[in-house]
Parts: structure tokens; sequence; C-alpha cells
DNA sequence: CTGAAAGCGCTTACAG
DNA sequence: CTGAAAGCGCTTACAG
């Protein structure tokens, strides 16, 4: 493999000159013979060391995309739609701006440290931010640009991206009082501990209220997540006397989820109970009914995460900044009008 | 951020003897002054840093997982579950054998082999391989170590890890032509170009034949890839005269857009058509009726991979070896007997 | 517009 | 068991 000292060597002049051929220095080599090194170049597809370019610059135009190992499942959370599909937006955003995309799953603040200096990471984005600790402890303690998707904090200065998670669960609910629902229930991982979770609560509540209604202990399903979850929650509903009439499920998965267990058990899906996920992921069309659910545009969050991203490596002062994208109730099948 | 050097001069020596207890040189360093230094190195909290050691080792401790960009869809294959769980595992497998994942979407060969020699990596895995001529390419040009999941070559050297293509299309038919289907359809993209989806039409065409049958053209649904295609499939289904009674498609995703494609229409599933899928990924529980697919261990096939990537990097004539899982079909609601 | 020198943080022979 | 020297492939001031 040729270094830069190959293509000096050959050129007839100094491994300087070829470094700032590389480096686009117009100013500082003539057209000439940049034009004679870069072909030089090519004949011998000669590519810059990034180990040793970055040794000196002191970065490496490596962005992390941290991923939080959840111990409710043993796989990666890369198995989950949505995290898929934002990583892979994510990677090909990224790349488009040449940067080089390492995927790190971790446990703790110290991994992904180690990590960041190991290889002088330029910049992380963290996606599905599980624990309130860990995530906080990472914000206080790196000085990396980081942008958390899903996760904001009013008291730490952070880079986040996030839904107008109120308003979701808002519209939500909103949308099935209009169909003239007021037995609706609520299906969610720890409606009290995740920020974005009891946004979208808080959401739920006020549009009850606005009917004059509020939510029934007995029709809010904590601490359910995923699929499985879902399927709890319809045992539970199929056992109930006083059921409700539709329920709003904070991921699409454990919509469907629901779905699923409500069909096994012979409740109709829209007939006798209306379901709304979150997200708009892959299962939502996947499934029949296909699923009404609070639609985000994971393409744009990808989008925005990055600039804010490419924002932060540039300007050192730019690390306080909490996005709101919109969410819209995206109509399917699984609700009907009562 | 403190060096090696920062080190050496704090506990008294030379950076070199530093070096050798980051490399575990036991025998170069006595245990007192070894601890010392270990102590030191954590109070500083001292991470070497790998563009250095990269530079001299001519080696990176990264391994790329190649994502190719198909161009059926504008999303990143990661949205595909199967591709997505693929990925996580093989990255939670990597980091747990100290080695660092770089994501890295391509469309030709030459992409792939300016990131190798960028970052000098050391080994590469490639995921849902597309198109032939790009994945023959990448086999014969590369020098790293390449393990090339779901793709062999007979001609080619390559460390590949496959499934048992035909005998998944055989026991897929076979288990259809026990519940008494003689009328079975075939769905899959490009069936007679990928040599994964060749094998498991071949298996399928063997299982025919043993019950004296043969395919019908009509009935072969080709150039259909995931939901939409199946929903494609449906569509010319309901309107045949003669419709097959089953259908095997070779992809979860495709099964379950057929599922709803014809549900859509009225069609019941399994009463009306029954349906097998291919790969047991995250859709297939997820729907109603469940799906009944040739199931594949991806955690073992994401081992396998690794171990064989492993194996290629210490041993450089370790270069040709075919691996083929085993595939079961698991049983769930969306086949009946006629 | 071009070059010689120093150095990034580490490891690799080579001596002792 | 320990160290001084050279060098990996680049870039960064500094001169001219």
């Amino acid at each position: 493999m040729s270094t830069i000292k190959d293509i000096a060597a050959e050129a007839g002049v100094s491994v300087m000159t070829v470094s700032n051929v590389i480096n686009n220095n117009h100013a500082r080599v003539s057209p000439a013979t940049e034009q004679r090194i870069r072909e030089i170049m090519t004949k011998h597809n000669y590519v810059p060391n990034m180990a040793a370019r970055s040794l000196i610059s002191k970065s490496s135009r490596i962005i992390a995309v941290l991923l939080p190992i959840w111990h409710v499942s043993t796989a990666s959370i890369l198995r989950d739609p949505y995290a898929g599909q934002l990583a892979g937006y994510l990677e090909e955003m990224l790349r488009e701006k040449e940067y080089y995309v390492m995927l790190c799953s971790f446990e703790n603040v110290d991994q992904v440290l180690m990590v960041q200096r190991t290889w002088q990471i330029d910049g992380m984005i963290l996606i599905l931010p599980h624990e309130d600790t860990v995530t906080r402890g990472l914000i206080e303690k790196t000085q990396t640009p980081l942008v958390v998707i899903d996760r904001h904090y009013d008291d730490l200065k952070t880079l986040s991206v996030c839904l107008d998670d109120r308003g979701g669960g808002y519209q939500a609910a909103k949308y099935l009082l209009e169909k003239g629902h007021r037995k609706i229930g609520f299906a969610a991982p720890a409606i009290y501990e995740s920020s974005v979770i009891r946004d979208r609560f808080e959401g739920y509540q006020e549009a009850l209220r606005e009917y004059g209604l509020k939510e029934k202990e007995e029709w809010l399903f904590d601490s359910v997540i995923q699929q499985e979850g879902g399927e709890t929650v319809a045992e539970t509903i199929s056992r109930m006397s006083d059921r409700p009439t539709a329920v709003i499920a904070t991921e699409d998965l454990l919509a469907c989820g629901i779905i699923k267990g409500c069909q096994k058990r012979g409740i109709q899906i829209p007939q006798d109970l209306s379901v709304v996920g979150f997200d708009d992921s892959m299962p939502a069309k996947l499934i029949t009914p296909g699923l009404t659910t609070v639609a985000q545009d994971i393409r744009e969050k990808a989008n925005l995460s990055v600039q804010m991203l490419m924002r932060a490596i540039e300007d050192p002062s730019f690390r306080d900044e909490y996005r709101i994208l919109p969410v819209k109730v995206k109509e399917r099948q699984s609700v009907q009008e009562v």
C-alpha cells in the first residue's frame, strides 16, 4: 500500500505538497502540480491513513451511534424496527458528510467515555436512551458533542431531538374522543419514570379533561413493553367486566401485541376495542387491521440530529438546543366510531 | 488527556515499560512495577490511543459490517427486522471480543476497499448481499478477511455462512403437502438470479416431485419483495380463477404482505389460503394469524460468522469455508389442513 | 508556490 | 526486568 511518501517521491515533490493536495489547500500548490499528484494518487489507489491523520488532528471523523443495552431483552435494540430504521438513516446521512459510524452498545457511562478517548471520537448520537441515571451521567460527563434522541432534561445543557410527545398523547386521545370513545385506556412502559412517556400521558389526560373525563386507574397499563407486554394487556382487558372501548399504546409494537392478544381471545379489533399506537414504524403497516398510530417522521429526526451534531462539532459554544418534531395521527383501520 | 509519556513520568519508568503493561507482556515487567503503573493508569483514566497503535500495527481492531444499499427502497437495510437483529448480534459479539464495529453502507466495491484502507480494517462481514456482481467483485478484490452471510459461490474461495436453503424450501413444501395441499405457489424476489432463492425453489420443486407434482408457472410469483411485493401477490391471486391453496414466501415480510393483501380482499388466512414464510423474524410473531415459517437461528448465524472471522484474522490460510446452518419449520396458525 | 524539521502517541527491535 | 532510539504516516508551524 502506497503512502504519502511514495506519492511524493514519484511526483518529485515533498510530502507536504502532497499533504496540501489531500487537504485541498489550493492556495498552497500550483494547479499543474496538483493535477500531476492527483493522477499519481488515483493510479496507485492512494488513500490517506486515518490513524496517522487522527493522531495529529486529535479527531477521527468517527461518530459513535450509542445503543443502550436494554435489560428487558437479551437482543440488541437494533431488533426494534424503529431503532433499526433510525440507525440506518443516521449511517446514511453521516456517510454523506464523510463521517464514519461506529456502532457502540453500552451499559454504563465509563464504557462510552473509554471508547470516545480510544478513538478520539468526534461526536455521538444516543438513540433509545434507557435509564435516566445513565443518560444524565453521560450528558454531564462527556466533553464530546452529543445529541440525545427522544429524551430531554430541562436542568442540563443538552442537544436533544424529541417529539411533541404531549401533543402526541393529546392528539391520540382527542382522535378517539371525537370518534365517540369515552372509556380510553393507556398502555406504556413506566408511565411515571420516563419523561417522554409522562408527556404523552399528560397529553392524554389533558384531552380527557377537555371532555370532562378523568383517566381510570384500572385502564392504565403500566410497565408493559413491546409485543409481549401488549399481549399481557390484552389478557388483562379480556378478564375485565368493565372494559375500555379504546386503548392508546405508546409504541407500535405494544399496540400490535394488544391487537394480537385480543384477536387470540376473540376480542375483535376495532369492533370490540379500538387501538392507537405510536411511531408509525413498520409493524403498523404490516398487521390487519392496519394500525392507526401517532406518526413521526423518522428520516427528519435523523436529519435534524445529524445537523445538530455537525453544528456542535464546528461550534464549541453550541451545546444546548432542544428541538421538538411534530407528530400527526395516521389513520388506518384499528379505530372504530362508537 | 494523559498519554503513555505522562504515565511513564509519574511512575518513574520508561514509556516502553508502560507499553509492556498495556500489552500484558508480563515477562517484561516486574509485578511490583506493573501494579504501580496500573494504579497510575486507572487514577488518570488512561486509555491507549488506537490511532497511534493502529499506525504501527497496521491493524485497528475495527470490523466493518457492510450494508449494501438496496435500490428497491430508499431506506437502509437496517429497517429490515432480520438485518437489524443480525447487525445487533454481530455488534454485541464483536464487542465481547474487543473489536469495534464500523457500520458501512456501500454501493460498489471500491467504496469498501477505500474504507478498509483508510482505517486498516481488520475484517468485514457482509449481510444481505444484493447484486451478485458486486458481491463477487468484493470477494475477489479484497485481501481483508471477509465473511459473507447468506450467499455462497462454489467457484470462489470464500468464508460464508448460509442456511440450508434447499432443505428449507423442501421442508416448507413438504409440510404443506403433508397437510394435504397440492396447489402450492412460490413467491420470491428473483427466483433464477439469487443462489439462495434458487436453492429454496429447487427444494420446493423436489418436494413436489416426490408427490408426483410439478410447479405451475402461474403460481410462481417472481420479483416480489417485502410487504409491498406480498400485497401484489395477494392481488394477483385474488383475480385468479384457479387459485393455489397455499403459498410459500421466501421472506417473512413478503409472507406478511400476502396475508395482509388477502385479508384486505376477504380471502381468509388460513381457511382460503395457507401461507408459509421464511426466517422467523419479528413480524412472524406479530401478525394474526401467527405466521408458520421456516425458522433460522439468527443468533447462531451471527455467532458462527464472528467465529469464522476471528479465525480468519488469526490464520491467513483460513480463507475458504462454507458453513450451512439448519432450518426448521416453526408452526403457527397460517396453515390449514385441506 | 514549495520544502526541511519536528512531532502526534505509541510499539518494535536491539542492548544491557 | 528495564531503557534509548527509530519509526509508523501524516500535519503543522516556520522559512524561503
